[in-house]
DNA sequence: ACGAGAAAAGAACGATCGTTCTATTCTCGG
DNA sequence: CCGAGAATAGAACGATCGTTCTTTTCTCGT
């Protein structure tokens, strides 16, 4: 690797680490620049734009989440025991990966109603990742640990939801108590879902 | 009400959409003098800073969340009936109140990860209303609707869930079948809660 | 170890940010 | 209907924004 490119994936860690904290618009190039001890337009060269910066802390928060989240999850066997190994990865991702929390749980607000291209971005990312989770519960149908008239969209969506509760409840609130409740309503879920 | 007090309201209603569609930081002091057909200086007399301008506005949303959810809400028949209801009333105010969804879901993810004054006027905001949840639940436990062990907190944790679900698949992936699987969830809720 | 090309810095740009000050216009009780 | 005080406008401030240009420094294959 290139020293150019080394600094650009420094680079981009920072970034997403801020757009986690902060959001992808408060993330600033000046601001940036300062974090990593580079000059605003030393920075800037990596990128052409702006936007274009955005985009790339986006892929590299997408590269990240799949080495802690989806690789792991899709190394451990099919069946209910993958989907509880995705709950787990998908909490080390919450609490872990980032100082702030999800960077896709902030684009995703962010930019929801915003035109443009790190909204097409995350509007793809988070169609995957919706797949991928159904992916993984059908695995279960097919071990014969869930009923094969199970919707594993309406599962999808209810898993979705945990986890933004969980997010609300553990980062804004701050409440200690946020993971027990994600893991109960996890085990209401999965118990709907038993064959 | 005095002219200044008329403006400063209107300002206040045009704020909370803004906040809603990009945000209580991208929420600018030009932008919304343009918007309103004001100077800046004009429209920044009414405030003394920006970040009263901040809480101002999210006491407005706070107002007419209780206009538009709290107050329909506990003017129905305590138990399962009022539960339901608030859900209906809810999902007016997701969408059909603002431009850009509940201006509190923007506003916590915002604010998450950054201290201040605004930080903390939306954790008590939150959890007054998780707490509201938890009351008019317990209407359903003391009407009979609802089993006696009912885990109030569990069930407001997974509500609340389902409706961030709802804004995600909504508003960022415009799924017109948000609606039904918000519903859907709602009442393998109330299922799993009967008596 | 030299030289070409990559990488980074420096300085400046127009725009917009939040904020302050002064001046003008409006409102409404006496 | 007049005048005091409220409401709004106008102009300017320093700071920071994203971006461009030129110049300097570094890297690495030959």
């Amino acid at each position: 690797m290139s020293k150019g490119q080394a600094t650009k994936l420094a680079i981009l860690d920072e970034a997403v680490g801020i757009a986690s904290r902060i959001g992808f618009n408060a993330l600033t190039i000046g601001q940036l620049a300062e974090q990593t001890g580079m000059s605003k337009s030393g920075l800037f060269a990596h990128f052409k734009s702006k936007e274009a910066l955005q985009l790339e802390t986006l892929e590299r928060g997408r590269e990240r989440f799949t080495d802690i989240v989806i690789r792991p999850t899709l190394a451990t066997p099919r069946g209910v025991q993958r989907v509880r190994a995705m709950l787990d990865h998908w909490l080390v991702w919450e609490t872990q990966a980032l100082e702030g929390g999800c960077v896709f749980v902030t684009g995703s607000i962010e930019f929801d109603d915003q035109p443009g291209a790190l909204h097409d971005a995350l509007v793809r990312n988070q169609s995957d990742w919706a797949e991928t989770i159904q992916v993984v519960v059908r695995t279960g149908i097919a071990e014969g640990d869930f009923r094969a008239d199970l919707d594993v969209e309406q599962f999808g969506f209810s898993l979705q939801g945990l986890i933004y509760a969980f997010h609300h409840l553990s980062r804004l609130l701050q409440d200690p108590k946020a993971e027990e409740k994600l893991r109960a309503g996890f085990e209401n879920l999965l118990a709907d879902a038993a064959a």
